[in-house]
DNA sequence: ACATCATATTACTATATGATAATATATTCA
DNA sequence: TGAATATATTATCATATAGTAATATGATGT
């Protein structure tokens, strides 16, 4: 291995890397993105994230924890329902990059690379 | 749910959301990021990664093939030995978003948030 | 051809977690 | 208070996969 190889390749804390790696897990899952993208245009209860979605009710409350206490939603209750939002915007941006690079990649399936164009639309 | 709200929400199709979410998980093992930050400056071959990874050799050998099935690194054989480098910088950026967003997050482990800026030194 | 070295593959275990049913909690209203 | 509704939690099962040891493949040099 080259000395300035050696060099450039100072380690990173697992710590760290485990924060980052935590990060991507989260959105790792086709249900959990089905919730961000249910709630792209906007706040939603968890019933109406249940609807959009089609997803189980518990299997929905179980995401939005894990969302919420990634800090990517943000959860506000009013009375008995409880409502939901995107707190972390630079989710899409992240979305949009990937989209960008699967579009390349995926170049033969035309009708899917028309459906990643909806990462595009950005908040308003 | 308000009927603006209902004509946005065009559902993904799940095929093209799995896609994204494949792409997120690869990047959600710390020996995955480990490796591709090994790889952050420059060309190496499978020894060289597992000398800066600390990995061991068959779990090395099975990342590389799922980090190269999804095109987030190119494969070289010369001879006996295989080199591998970054085929998708893109990965970068996206990193470099996380940990932007991580830092305002963590704002308290400040020695965490130094190690961090690795992420935004871009590539050539 | 044989020994050696680099990489890949296979078989296996342990662990994590997604989905779901059942139940609990909590709010609202009659 | 009690019924109805919205959300959360718990227990359980099934599946996926990270790590590792052992083995296989394949190239190089003697």
């Amino acid at each position: 291995m080259e000395i300035v190889q050696m060099i450039n390749d100072a380690q990173i804390s697992p710590t760290v890397l485990g924060r980052i790696a935590e990060y991507f897990k989260v959105l790792s899952e086709v249900s959990r993105l089905q919730i961000l993208c249910a709630l792209k245009s906007g706040e939603k209860n968890v019933t109406d994230i249940i609807e959009t979605t089609g997803l189980g009710q518990a299997n929905v409350s179980k995401h939005l924890k894990v969302l919420s206490q990634l800090g990517m939603v943000h959860r506000e209750p009013h009375g008995v329902t409880v409502y939901y939002h995107i707190a972390d915007p630079s989710i899409f941006k992240i979305c949009e990059i990937v989209c960008d690079r699967l579009a390349t990649n995926l170049a033969d399936q035309s009708q899917d690379i028309e459906a990643l164009s909806i990462f595009r639309q950005h908040q308003p």
